[in-house]
RNA sequence: GCCCCCGUAGCUCAGUGGAGAGAGCAGCGGUUUCCUAAACCGCGUGCACAGGUUCGAUUCCUGUCGGGGGCACCA
């Protein structure tokens, strides 16, 4: 099996048949009421308008047909025009058995056929520091979406370009040396410790602080497949102009973005003679396009005017501007007991990416700066976040697999096989309908780029399971359908939770 | 002036074109002979404002107000 075959899972395979009898695309949702049943839709209500037919009416008409679809127990309707489902024992255990069935696979592969070479760019700050909070945020967001991609099923490659020549590289280089001969740093320049530090060592400080970052981000569990640096772009510039619509003015050499979607012409070679940063960038978005199907790019807030430049370089190399795929990410704020601590780069004040993790450590880190949506600002209590306690939504998630590992470590168990038939109780029901869900949350999360629907999923996940877990009289019936149907269940639950942690980059401990 | 993001509970924020809007923190009270109590249970008069689209809007559209970020021959 490819990894290319979509999986049609039980929740699937269910609303197809639904979707049969009613002509058009159903989708099943959990209802917040019991008493709406397992699953509800509102088909009967999208359709009303187009058929021209009472919402119920139509309702009815799918209840009678749904009432014997495979795995349902029983189908009602409700006003204005919904069809709740319930379904059979031996519709959890159908599903419950794929799950295991699939594995570590369960969920993934939504690309389908549709697989793309996507290259993510990701960080990319100017090696002129140490990594800050605001670029972690973007290696973490970045690298959830990455790992999101390869899941899906797409062929990923993680991609840091950075700037080693040009004015400001030869501004920090000029800093280390001043610092080096004991002197202060030129007009505009670096100094602070860290460039102390780089003063007392050997070579090119450029080099040396690179080497620094991806120590830091390989800690924080983000490893780059490329490294591009601007100065082996620069021989490609002139092929890349060559390509595009430009006109001198001013003595300076300018490309003609206005007329490619973006509100203004760009220059691309000063009057100096000297190219611009946009003009390494289109020769940079021409090698992106000329390697891949998709190029992501993660920029925080201050680059949002980057969205439209990309596009149109895109469109004057004759590519199609969806091929770029510009993320853009909201600030950072670091609070301590609801102080603000500060961060810039120019000032002393700085909170790296190492600080930030040797406080609150890699898999908090990881979790908060993804379980907020991109586009708000994040605002991290330190305080609260290095606390190894149930306050902690990651420490409350990993201990659902840390749980799961113990008892299967405990009782030696087996995975059972098959699934026995067992009539499962309200928490089961419920713990399996969750787990069903995840295929969904995980295609979803990859489309919408969007890694904090896998936290939000994973932290009602671990609801759910403790909440089954809690009831120790599950535990006492040894050798019974039901502590195997059970071990299945909690089998699965320990999958899809590593799965959950994993495309968010964080560990999933068998101990805690 | 123009462009982008955001206004949801005391705080930080999820979330959705549909049936009583939900997590964590902060606060109060319970649960432990049990393959980890890092757990479970209970306590909540909240979608900035005004129009519009819709059978139905907190969700989509327009406007207003408020907060943040942009608008370089910087990188």
């Amino acid at each position: 099996m490819g990894v290319s075959e979509t999986t049609r899972t039980a929740l699937v395979r269910l609303q197809d048949e639904l979707a049969r009898v009613a002509g058009a695309p159903v989708v099943l949702e959990r209802p917040t009421k019991a008493e709406h049943g397992d699953y509800a839709t509102n088909v009967a209500l999208r359709l009303a308008g187009a058929r021209k037919r009472p919402p119920l009416e139509i309702a009815a008409e799918l209840a009678r047909a749904a009432a014997s679809a495979p795995g349902v127990e029983r189908a009602e309707t409700a006003p204005p025009g919904f069809l709740n489902l319930w379904l059979s024992p031996a519709w959890y255990g159908d599903a419950l058995a794929e799950m295991l069935a699939a594995g570590g696979d369960y969920g993934g592969g939504s690309a389908g056929t549709a697989r793309e070479r996507v290259q993510v760019e990701m960080v990319s700050a100017n090696p002129t520091g140490p990594i800050t909070v605001a670029s972690a945020r973007n290696g973490a967001y970045g690298d959830s979406v990455a790992r999101l991609l390869a899941f899906a099923g797409h062929e990923v490659e993680r991609e840091y370009y950075y700037n080693d020549g040009g004015t400001q590289m030869e501004l920090f280089r000029a800093s280390v040396a001043a610092a080096r001969r004991g002197e202060e740093p030129p007009e505009g320049g670096y100094g602070g410790d860290y460039v102390r530090e780089l003063a007392a060592g050997e070579g090119d400080p450029v080099e040396r602080t690179i080497e620094l970052i991806d120590a830091s981000l390989e800690r924080f569990r983000i490893r780059f497949d490329g490294w591009s640096r601007q100065t082996e772009v620069e021989p490609e510039i002139a092929d890349a102009l060559a390509a595009l619509p430009t006109y001198q003015r001013d003595g300076a050499i300018w490309v003609r973005t206005s007329e490619l979607g973006d509100d203004k012409d760009r220059v691309a070679i000063r009057a100096s003679g000297e190219p611009t940063y946009f003009a390494f960038d289109a020769a940079y978005i021409r090698r992106k396009l000329a390697r891949f199907d998709r190029a992501v790019y993660v920029l925080g807030a201050d680059h949002h005017g980057y969205v439209a430049r990309l596009k149109a370089l895109a469109r004057g190399f004759g590519a199609d501007p969806d091929r770029i795929d510009v993320l853009i990410y909201q600030l950072v704020h670091l609070t301590r007991g609801g102080e603000a601590t500060k961060m810039s780069k120019r000032r002393g004040d700085v909170v790296t990416l190492d600080e930030l993790v040797d406080e609150i450590g890699v898999d908090a880190a990881r979790w908060y700066l993804v379980d907020r949506g991109p586009d708000r600002s994040l605002e991290i209590d330190v305080d609260l976040a290095k606390e190894r306690s149930r306050k902690n939504p990651v420490y409350y998630v990993q201990y659902v697999h840390a749980r799961t590992a113990g008892i299967f470590r405990e009782a030696g168990a087996a995975q059972p096989d098959p699934v026995p038939t067992h009539e499962p109780d309200g928490e089961e029901r419920n713990l399996v309908k969750r787990l069903a869900e995840f295929p969904r949350v995980a295609a979803e999360a990859t489309e919408r780029r969007a890694p904090q629907l896998v936290t939000d999923f994973a932290i009602r996940l671990a609801d759910d399971f403790h909440r089954f877990y809690h009831d120790r009289s599950r535990h006492q019936v040894v050798g019974s359908p039901e502590q195997a149907f059970r071990l299945a269940l909690m089998q699965a639950t320990r999958s899809v939770i590593a799965r959950c942690l994993d495309l968010v980059g964080v560990a999933a401990p068998d101990r805690m």
